[in-house]
DNA sequence: TGTAATGAATGACTATGAGTCAGTAATTAA
DNA sequence: TTAATTACTGACTCATAGTCATTCATTACA
């Protein structure tokens, strides 16, 4: 059995470099200007081999995101054990999240693509199951955190926590991609810092589902 | 000379038709998946005479947009200059906004594809002119209703009125955007209504910025 | 009224790039 | 040694954005 192995372990390492050669051009070209050709041409391989590992360009493309979430979800998972208050945990994944935005700033700006039935309907049925479980995971430690909080009372208790962590990852999100794409042009238009406004409407948001408890803890971290 | 201004009349009648069968492709097919002979058909035209009118299909495709957002910033500077105090102009900006997306979805959800740099590198000056000279009178209703409100002591005077704009309109339209996506999915892994969701996070972030007085106005609109 | 000039519209054509598949080469099994 | 299996190839098809030489219609002018 071990020919059977090590070709499955060869499978598996020309499916890895195939997608370093992938993860190269995407970084450089958006979706729609990067072309097979020049995957192919970077992996050293043909454009017919390529579909023998992936099944579209698109599928290609999620199997590279998916390497950029599973390093934020393994920074999630550290910090959703660590040994700190609820508090301070939901104070540093906010900021981890943050942090995987400027350290990866590629992988991010890919997720601009994904809002689209055309793109979902070229991915393998695999690819956009490992691709959702990897997003379940990290959506996991925030609930079982805000969870925490709320039990613990630091949360308020009236709104559901998941809804809590919608509404605050939502609009990260969205501010870390008008940084990404506006960013320039507030500073002009308006003379307005969009990292500052992050930083200002996570307190905003922070400070509004606190308790008073919660908020207490919140201050002494601050200082 | 009213034979120039007839034509003129015509050319102008011409790229309304055009936009109007584009409009017709781009409500049902995605950008990627619209095509210009579609469009041509549908336009009873050739294909050749689109590129008379328009540079490319993104081209199209923001003209298209176009007509959205000057129906959004009708609503908005009529909500602007309406006779009411400045706690409801915001409410009723906000509210706007979400009824907008209810009722143009099609529009919202095509702002999607904006976001690549390959588009904005298809779209004439012109258009890209027009279109940003039309979010821009959305905005200035947006910052001169949220100036309002601080000199009249109802908005938080520590923070910059447009940063406030940013959050809360990001804010929105994010979870909007999530409602247009996602919304079924949250609904059954989390049991989540965002809908619901983006109520509150409007409630949140709106009593997070007002002053004392701004929220006694803001619960009195409220019952 | 006949003819030249202007402008609108056409559609066959080019270029590009995703995805395919018949064929080749290399490896393993018998 | 030969057959079978597996990995790989690259020339090909097909779809579609964008072009341009040509045609057709209208207007200007003698």
């Amino acid at each position: 059995m071990s020919i059977m192995e090590r070709k499955e372990r060869e499978k598996e390492h020309r499916k890895e470099e195939i997608l370093n050669a992938a993860q190269k051009v995407f970084f450089e070209k958006e979706l729609a200007t990067a072309t097979m050709d020049e995957i192919a041409e970077t992996a050293e391989l043909s454009k017919g081999t390529l579909y023998l590992y992936y099944k579209s360009k698109e599928d290609m493309y999620l199997g590279v995101l998916m390497r950029g979430m599973e390093e934020l979800h393994i920074e999630y998972e550290r910090i959703g054990l660590s040994d700190i208050s609820t508090v301070e945990k939901m104070v540093k994944l906010e900021k981890a999240y943050v942090d995987y935005f400027y350290k990866n700033r590629k992988f991010f700006r890919m997720t601009n693509f994904l809002q689209s039935p055309h793109f979902h309907k070229q991915v393998s049925d695999e690819m956009k199951q490992s691709c959702d479980a990897e997003g379940q995971k990290v959506w996991n430690v925030i609930d079982s955190v805000l969870q925490r909080g709320v039990e613990e009372g630091v949360l308020r208790p009236d709104i559901n926590p998941i809804e809590l962590g919608v509404i605050i990852w939502s609009n990260i999100t969205s501010l870390l991609s008008r940084i990404d794409n506006e960013g320039e042009s507030w500073k002009k238009r308006f003379n307005i810092d969009l990292e500052h406004t992050l930083k200002i409407s996570n307190t905003l948001l922070l400070e509004s589902i606190l308790t008073d408890r919660g908020r207490t803890e919140y201050a002494a971290l601050q200082k």
